[in-house]
RNA sequence: GCCAGUGUAGCUCAGUGGUAGAGCAGCUGAUUCGUAAUCAGCAGGUCAUCGGUUCAAGUCCGAUCUCUGGCUCCA
């Protein structure tokens, strides 16, 4: 057989051939540093055989960060028997220890186990300390094939084993890989040696884990490892963890006193602060702007509505399991409700409608109670009361492309304002195979075109997700990527033909004939309360001005000057700005220290010199630290301020 | 909901079966100071809740609740 190397040129082998034996075809050396290759671009190791007519490259000591994905899946393995040997260590026989699956995911690994006694997290030391041994004692890792019938046999003491064995092809080879004493059903691919094992690793958690991701399965304990070709990306990594539990929005959201959640009150339902309601209460301004510059018109529906509404739209029968139990008023039933289109559309059902009135745009910042297990709820980001701004737009089928376009000019512009420039959207189309789906395929299917043929107009990533769909429509995710690179998905337009029809709601055409009308529900930040918890995490709790809670700290260094500063502040307040004085009898240091821990963004101290002059000496926050500027006149100071408030920059 | 962990003052945390502690925040008094902590004093607690073991429980055991990390779910 033959294989080409990234130059080009042809390498002849015996058949068969792995990548180690094209390493010793080309040097001893390069056979001795090989730590995994690729054939055709995908990921191989050293003693799997390769296709014929590959084009190969191999990864050595010097670009190991090129096989992560191989050493993860090798340290998964390492775990695995590190975590056979803890047991076997404590007493209990090798079967005692029983495997699910052990992938390599991003940044590390896992590996799921059913353990005759539970691990805990401080056990993780000394799995780790026994995974050090395991990679010191530098075990060869080899491959073998084997016959189904004995696959079964070695595994027949673990069910898990069994389970995925059964499942493979009777006429096709198992792979087991082996490193000493532990044996393992895997595809691979595999580093050479535990020898070879990168030691930038770190054992970090525990956690129940459902085998096949099933919840009518058992629940295995799955523990995760995070693995770098270098300590330096591993530090790196766990600095940007602990970046992260600085910016945490719950833990930010109590230092600066922006809502809290309070168990009396009820789990899932936060309750908003001062200062939290300023920043809600901005966002909502800055979107009732925008909106009414587009056409919106703003509507207000209650908090519960009739069983049959819920009904009729299907949400009842549909999300049954993630409603509020329904409450009996009189001899009617009633819902809190999980949403507010029922309500519009019977807003729109309120009076005829002519061809002439559409398209329709009706807007609420509507609270909405879902039922969300316990286990998942967080802080902002997962509750079970919340308040979407939402709107619903009601427009003949031949205004809907623009009707859509300018949905998703707005939602650009709302993620541009807050900086969020790492966005993609995620257009969620119908699972082929679901049952769960209501209105015709071919009302879905022109949805769906609809919205992937805007998408790709404005010129933005974008992936489709079969199965991501509404049960009533599809729809388009924005998902942002913050500061420190995660993933968090915001708002969502979708495409609605389904409701109008249940809700027979209609307009007159030009022909004088009824039509059915399409609905689009968006909602650009989503939720406020999910949208405020990722802006604080996002900005760090360093608000710009316009959104900051607390805007001004005013700091008259000695008491003779608190008049002075409250002059000024009640002129600040006057011009619309939020501007609070320190009157304390600390000492300026301490007022400083003060402001900059609220992440105040402005400071003003005043003194004897600025008194005099009516100026100001200004302190501001900035990324880098902070910047100054003395014997600023105070009539330009509050200007410059306003002007920077006014336009959001 | 499931698995594991956690819960001590408003916050951050110490307290390994024998008299509940510290720092910060708060209050009072003194201090009036030029860009990240002035000093002193005072007050603050059913150690999540309920039950058990013990002469004695914040500490050991059980149940419940909260929260955390995951799993599952997410219109």
């Amino acid at each position: 057989m033959h294989v080409f190397l990234p130059d080009g040129k042809q390498l002849d082998l015996p058949e068969h051939a792995t990548a180690l034996d094209a390493a010793k075809a080309i040097g001893p050396r390069l056979a001795q540093d090989a730590l995994a290759a690729t054939a055709n671009g995908v990921l191989t190791d050293l003693v799997t055989p390769l296709p014929e007519g590959a084009e190969i490259s191999l990864i050595t000591k010097k670009n190991p960060e090129q096989a992560q994905s191989v050493f993860r899946h090798s340290l998964a393995h390492a775990m695995s028997q590190a975590v056979g040997e803890y047991y076997e260590r404590k007493g209990f026989p090798k079967e005692a220890v029983k495997r699910g699956v052990g992938p390599s995911i991003e940044n590390g690994f896992y590996q799921d186990f059913d353990l005759p006694e539970p691990l805990r997290e401080e056990d993780l030391p000394e799995i780790e300390a026994i995974m050090r041994e395991i990679i010191g004692r530098n075990l060869e890792i080899t491959r073998s094939d084997v016959g189904k019938a004995a696959a079964l046999a070695q595994f027949g003491y673990d069910p898990y084993k069994v389970e995925l064995i059964s499942e493979l092809p009777d006429d096709q080879p198992i792979t087991f890989y082996t490193q000493g004493e532990y044996v393992d059903l895997c595809r691979g691919p595999h580093f050479p040696s535990t020898g070879k094992l990168p030691a930038a690793f770190k054992l970090t958690s525990t956690s129940g884990a459902y085998w096949r991701g099933s919840e009518k399965n058992p629940i295995m304990q799955r523990v995760y490892g995070v693995a770098f070709a270098t300590q330096k990306e591993l530090d790196a990594y766990l600095e940007r963890l602990e970046e992260a539990r600085k910016r945490d929005h719950r833990k930010l959201g109590r230092e600066l006193e922006l809502f809290t959640i309070d168990p009396l009150v009820g789990k899932g339902l936060p309750l908003w602060l001062p200062n939290g309601t300023v920043l809600r209460e901005e966002l909502t301004r800055f979107l009732r702007e925008q909106q009414f510059q587009r056409g919106y018109q703003g509507v207000i529906t209650p908090n519960i509505g009739n069983l049959e509404l819920y009904k009729t739209s299907g949400h009842y029968q549909n999300y049954s399991d993630s409603n509020f139990s329904p409450i009996t008023v009189d001899d009617e039933m009633y819902m809190l409700k999980p949403m507010n289109c029922p309500h519009h559309v019977r807003i729109y059902a309120s009076k005829p409608r002519s061809y002439r009135d559409l398209p329709v745009r009706l807007a609420e910042f509507g609270t909405v109670y879902r039922y969300e297990q316990s286990g998942e709820l967080n802080g902002l980001t997962r509750v079970r009361g919340f308040t979407q701004d939402d709107a619903h737009i009601f427009c003949r089928p031949d205004q809907l492309k623009k009707e859509f376009l300018d949905v998703l000019d707005l939602t650009v512009l709302v993620l541009r304002t807050f900086g969020m420039n790492d966005v993609r959207f995620r257009v969620g189309t119908r699972d082929p195979e679901g049952d769960k789906y209501v209105g015709s395929d071919e009302n879905w299917s022109a949805a769906e075109a609809q919205i992937i043929e805007a998408v790709s107009e404005v010129g933005l990533p974008y992936s489709i997700e079969p199965g991501d769909a509404a049960f009533y429509g599809p729809k388009l995710d924005f998902v942002v990527r913050d500061v420190i690179g995660r993933e968090w998905q915001l708002g969502t337009i979708q495409v609605d033909y389904n409701l109008p029809e249940r809700f027979d709601i209609s307009y007159t055409g030009e022909d004088g004939q009824e039509h059915r009308p399409v609905m689009i529900h968006r909602a650009p930040f989503g939720s406020l309360e999910r949208f405020v918890g990722i802006l604080i995490e996002h900005y760090g709790g360093d608000f710009p001005l316009w959104l900051a809670p607390r805007q001004i700290a005013i700091i008259p260094i000695a008491d003779r000057h608190n008049a002075y500063a409250e002059e000024l502040r009640a002129e600040l307040h006057a011009a619309g700005l939020r501007a609070e004085v320190d009157d304390s009898s600390n000492r300026m240091n301490a007022k400083v220290r003060q402001a900059e821990l609220s992440k105040i963004p402005v400071m003003l101290i005043v003194g004897d010199k600025e008194q005099e002059e009516r100026a100001v000496s200004v302190r501001e926050r900035t990324p880098e630290g902070h910047k100054e500027r003395k014997g600023v006149g105070f009539g330009d100071l509050k200007a410059e301020l306003l002007e920077r408030y006014q336009t959001r920059a």
